[in-house]
DNA sequence: CACAATACATGGCAATGCCATGTATGTCAA
DNA sequence: TTGACATACATGGCATTGCCATGTATTGTG
């Protein structure tokens, strides 16, 4: 069970990771997330799409009305140029954070 | 400049893991953090205190005032047990969190 | 037919992060 | 001596917002 914390920061920059390899539908990226974690992430659907929903607003991705094999209407998702940028600063900012941790880490037990 | 949501999800880690290498007072550790951030987190003290307030209200850190050299009080904090324990399950936390993104960001440009 | 899984949407407000502000003392240059 | 700045801590309060609860609809399945 991961922090509150931890989960809202980890949220943005999972999503445009997962986009980042083609687009994809809210729904998948709920367990897409839960299989790469080994379930440690569960996110609920309700938490999920307000937050593709903000991105969407702020123009980091851009969505698309499809219809699956089956005939289910989906909502994909693919990034946008700022969301591609996003990215490459978030990736920036977790591997500085990453840095300090593992500063002040090295020679300890966990 | 990081996203306030990586700071949020980084400061009770960070304060943590500072005070496992000793008692310290709040103003050193908003140095502290700034140096060891290359300066890239730069607290302030209005943000700091508060989080010093809840984590001694919930038991992971304890206080004591003291009188430094040149007279002026400051107030150290020191880990408690629970502040340990705590820092160990945040560690693994941020490591689940690292992998996740590990696994996502290999073999792909920064 | 009932239940579970899939799939998306959003109103609304409880919770809270932290900003702004206040207090006090030490240092130092002019 | 005085003004400015750094050091050091405290907290009221409220704007912001995360996300829960809830609603809708379709498909699969036993």
């Amino acid at each position: 069970m991961l922090t509150k914390e931890l989960v809202a920061a980890s949220t943005e920059p999972l999503v445009l990771s997962i986009l980042s390899g083609g687009e994809n539908y809210g729904y998948a990226l709920i367990q897409e997330v839960k299989r790469l974690s080994g379930d440690k992430i569960e996110w609920i659907d309700g938490m999920l799409y307000p937050v593709l929903h903000r991105m969407e607003r702020e123009g980091r991705i851009v969505s698309r009305w499809a219809e699956a094999e089956n005939g289910r209407k989906r909502k994909y998702y693919a990034l946008k140029k700022d969301g591609k940028k996003a990215l490459q600063d978030q990736r920036k900012q977790w591997g500085a954070v990453s840095e300090i941790f593992k500063q002040l880490w090295k020679e300890q037990y966990v």
